[in-house]
DNA sequence: CTTGACACCGAACACTTGTTCGTGTATAAT
DNA sequence: ATTATACACGAACAAGTGTTCGGTGTCAAG
């Protein structure tokens, strides 16, 4: 692309004036009605300076058809950025979101029955959304459970609780986790710790709480825990 | 309006056509170009099949100008209906969000900051979005707080979580709210009972833990706790 | 069988629209 | 002083595009 000259007040009219005339009319303008709305009064002129926004990236044109004008993508990126129309912003507002199944529950007593890949075949309202942004990593391998029973207070997780998890089966220290204890037939949430080879510790949420210490063979890792949420209305 | 036969199959394709063009191109197809993709050799043919669009509610046409088609709102709604624009299917489905403010922290030694009326003027990263589903009621006087000190582990509350929040000065038994005692300069956050007119008992969402009874001239109320979030990745 | 409505068609035409040409002015660089 | 570039302009032209006209064929109703 050619070295960038700031747009003249010109094309900045001719852009405005573009961009109005597609939402209003649904369809780009001719030269004439360009040079109409800028007081150009040559259609030269006009095919001038639209050359001259082609040139910049801003303008596609098609030639010897009528209307054959089209913004680029970065023209538009530079209209969402006076978020100018609807559809755009929401659309970059829908990019900061990320979509999770509601795939069942989770109760001490069983492991989670962990979910099919993809989940493009969940219904709408089988989905729960929320901003990426309290979720790192992206969308990937995420489901949540519903909490059955008072078992997982230690977690700080009370019966009726949402938990968003990440498809994991080994844990790095430090982090929450969904483990099945098979010896004790027992899922349990809590921060996962290898003490040594043989050993994790398993620390609840709840600070005023002591951790547990078990054999790692009787530890089967299913899953991080992304988040807890709890409806209380 | 005239009583609307059905459309030909012709008229449907010459639809489909459009549509798909303008999707592709960003501006109407001309006469000869519906022409050419319906198998129609006439520009007359298409000029009276276009008319009969009109007449049917399904295309407004601008005289004597090139490209002079544009879908009327009934003819969108239709293609709406088979769902083939993201544009629209994002849009809906930014209608099933709410978007809460984050406005502040939330600890035990002080009264909480409510938010002015309205946050349209919040950044967008201090908005959390999340499906309607989750906060029964809508969008009206929500605000988020991030939760300072352990103070309220009895709410089943760490520090760190966040607590989306309704502003509510009276509570109904059964709700959670965030209410300040004025005798201890404490907030905290439990579900409350009027258990008569002058003793408020307030329950601890741990079930484990005893409720208190304060003096209700004591107990000022701030909010409703519609939810809350905690993170733990 | 006749009539009217509807759908279709080619051709011609009028108008719209984009491109090209030749020219002029102002400014910056050499 | 000269040259190159940017910007501007009117006019002419070619091509694109929509509208109109006169006509044909099919089918249903009377």
């Amino acid at each position: 692309m050619a070295k960038e000259k700031p747009l003249s007040e010109r094309q900045q009219n001719i852009l405005r004036f573009i961009w109005g005339y597609v939402q209003e009319r649904r369809r780009p303008p001719t030269i004439r009605e360009i040079g109409g709305s800028v007081n150009i009064s040559s259609t030269s002129v006009v095919n001038y300076n639209l050359n001259k926004l082609k040139d910049k990236g801003l303008l596609e044109r098609d030639a010897d058809v009528s209307r054959g004008l089209r913004f680029t993508e970065q023209a538009l990126a530079m209209f969402e950025d006076v978020g100018e129309t609807v559809a755009e912003t929401v659309s970059s507002a829908v990019d900061t979101l990320v979509r999770v199944p509601m795939v069942g529950t989770i109760a001490a007593g069983q492991p989670i029955d962990l979910p099919d890949t993809g989940h493009a075949l969940y219904d709408d309202e089988d989905i729960l959304a929320i901003s990426a942004a309290m979720l790192p990593g992206g969308a990937d391998k995420l489901f949540a459970l519903t909490v059955k029973g008072n078992s997982m207070i230690d977690a700080m997780v009370n019966s009726g609780d949402i938990v968003i998890m990440r498809e994991q089966k080994t844990a790095e220290n430090g982090e929450m986790v969904a483990v099945w204890l098979k010896e004790d037939d027992t899922t349990t949430l809590k921060y996962f710790y290898l003490e040594n080879p043989d050993t994790v510790r398993l620390q609840p949420a709840n600070p005023t709480m002591d951790p547990i210490y078990v054999n790692a063979a009787n530890v089967e890792v299913q899953g991080k825990v992304m988040m807890v949420m709890r409806q209380t209305a």
